[in-house]
DNA sequence: TGCGGATGCCGATCTTGACGTCCATGGGTG
DNA sequence: CACCCATGGACGTCAAGATCGGCATCCGCA
């Protein structure tokens, strides 16, 4: 067997076959399904049998809940995506030393690719970028981070709005792209760099860059 | 009409339909054809007949040059990773200056973005990441531009080839989703930030961030 | 110069695969 | 014990990738 297609039906199926269950509840298995799938599998080669096989219900019963496939992924994507910008705004207020800053903001997208359910990859892997729905949510993680950044950036320096934008977009992609990689890289393996170590390090890089902008007051 | 759906066949069909035409051009021409409609779709929106349609044959010729959508695909792909990188090689091999080799790389990321081809948009926005040949191009593009990058950090600092590495792909995280948001941003209007403009203060910021490491010797 | 054959291309077709619905069934309740 | 309704296996539909019979074109020959 290739490690290419990592199946997607090795769940316990909690909430076996034939269990009434109360629709809240369900709704939640089925979302927790959805997510399994899609993030093992993409948008595109996810099969609605797949998703209702795992939750352990058939088919029709995923339509009572969710009109269409989209629907279900949008519902997920915007989860996640709410996710990540509230942690990276918290972070940013979590303290007014913009250091401490950095590296709480920076750690926030390494928790959020480090987590297990895997939601990242329908943030910043989505195979779904011709929806403009989607396309909306996944640039609104990248656009709304780095307007919140980017706010700090404004107050603190003499620099104009899109000028601090510019630089926020820019360590918002150094952190979404160095997570990714060294999850890819090191995230498995025992002999890689901690996450804590790797966060610091490209913290590092980023406060190294932003500290010498001329400071407003 | 809505502005959503841009429509692939406003091409000038160079090669009008029925036109015999020596093979190697002609595999230029569809490959030309099939970058436009990729581009503008993305790979699953994007239909052969549309890909036929915009190169003024029909589908059996475009099928006499390519076995299926998937290699016409990686044809294109390969090639766009080739150029960025070879750019990027290029670029860092063009002076001694490390601030000027900065610039220089991250120009070359903007300039990549600001094509007018969009061939960036196969690399950094592809929407069949779950295909693995695809994945390994998208991938190597990152990799193989951070390791170029690594090594020049790597001789010119203390840092271990995991931490170097590790910088280099922030460093290109930085540049490509910069280059990408200043692209939708600021790539079409006027009023916006001028390519050189937006390339220089990233490139500061680049700079200021990994200048300040232990030197060497 | 007119004609026959071969060549290669286009319109029409087939197939597949996955999304989105319908008839038997089984359990719960009055 | 009979009714009711949620459930699930089976199905229709449709879009898109991948191929086949007419036909126009070009060349060689008398």
């Amino acid at each position: 067997m290739t490690a290419g297609q990592p199946r997607a039906d090795a769940a316990p199926e909690v909430g076996g076959r034939g269990v009434r269950m109360p629709r809240r509840e369900r709704r939640e298995q089925l979302l927790e399904s959805a997510l399994g799938v899609f993030v093992a599998q993409g948008y595109h080669a996810a099969a609605m049998d797949d998703i209702a096989e795992r939750a352990g219900v058939s088919k029709p019963v995923l339509y009572q809940h969710f009109p269409g496939k989209l629907d279900l992924y949008l519902a997920l994507l915007e989860v996640a995506a709410d996710d990540v910008i509230a942690n990276c705004r918290d972070a940013l207020a979590s303290t007014q030393d913009n250091r401490l800053r950095v590296e709480a903001a920076m750690g926030v997208f390494y928790s959020y690719v480090a987590d297990a359910a895997g939601a990242f990859r329908l943030v910043f892997e989505s195979d779904l970028t011709s929806e403009p729905a989607v396309r909306a949510q996944v640039d609104r993680v990248t656009s709304e981070c780095a307007d919140l950044i980017a706010a700090v950036i404004h107050d603190d320096t003499d620099l104009p709005h899109a000028e601090s934008r510019l630089l926020a977009v820019s360590l918002v992609g150094m952190a979404q792209v160095s997570a990714r990689f060294w999850l890819a890289e090191h995230g498995d393996t025992e002999g890689g760099i901690d996450l804590e170590v790797a966060s610091a390090l490209v913290s590092g890089l980023a406060w190294r860059g932003i500290r010498g902008y001329p400071l407003h007051d």
